[in-house]
DNA sequence: CCTTTACATTGATGGTTGTCAATGTACAAA
DNA sequence: TTTGTACATTGACAACCATCAATGTAAAGG
């Protein structure tokens, strides 16, 4: 039975998985799995997306631009790539994409930077 | 007195400090010290050289050249972008530079991810 | 002193990324 | 069908970043 190994691909969407950095020394392709997803959290106007995602069960992208100041295809850009690093999913109904976090991906991102044993 | 709020800056170091995502949005500041630690953990070859640091108590700058198949200068590079965001620490003993993991830190940037109340 | 070793810094280069104007697409109301 | 709205896509530009050769610095041994 092959190893799972911090990271993992399913169905064309990242998914951060398994073992905290000390666990074992990550691989080339884990690495490059992981430094994807922290590549999309790695924006300020994307933090604050998510942040302003995470506070509602449910947000539409027209209520994005006006907080984050920024222009509508900067606002579909940005939720593209946070979507594409599973770290939100959206659902059009009508005109209104509605997008929410995926807290399941978010914990297993934030269990990567988890010490396990702290060296003495 | 001052609210403090996901990040600080203490002695020219970032440093993670408080609030989940989910719990109030993040201001720009806030967002933009985060997008900074993020940004250092945003590299295959950073992430791969966190690991091989937090596998031992201590780990020589001479010992990540030969896994992470880069430069002296390269290496040195990362290893000061890791240490700015206050991931690694490293101090000088004779010739060789000893760089360790800021557990502390790790817990904080994890903290971030955390989304407290998941919504229905 | 001189040489060697471990690491930092500089400068240059190619690749990536955030931003927005312009344009395209899909849906709904009139 | 025509108009308006919400969002996606394209193309272009500027800023940023990873990489390494060359060079600098500092410490240890001779």
């Amino acid at each position: 039975m092959p190893r799972t190994n911090a990271l993992d691909v399913i169905d064309d969407t990242v998914v951060a998985c398994c073992s905290p950095l000390s666990e074992s020394t990550l691989s080339d392709a884990e690495a490059r799995d992981a430094a994807s997803i922290f590549g999309a959290l790695a924006d300020p106007v994307r933090l604050r997306m998510l942040s302003l995602i995470a506070a509602e069960p449910e947000v539409c992208s027209c209520a994005l631009e006006g907080p984050l100041e920024k222009s509508q295809p900067t606002i579909s850009h940005h939720t593209r790539v946070l979507a594409e690093a599973g770290l939100i999913e959206g659902e059009k109904r009508g005109r209104w994409m509605w997008w929410h976090v995926v807290p399941s991906q978010l914990n297993q991102v934030a269990r990567i930077l988890t010490v396990t044993s702290p060296h003495p």
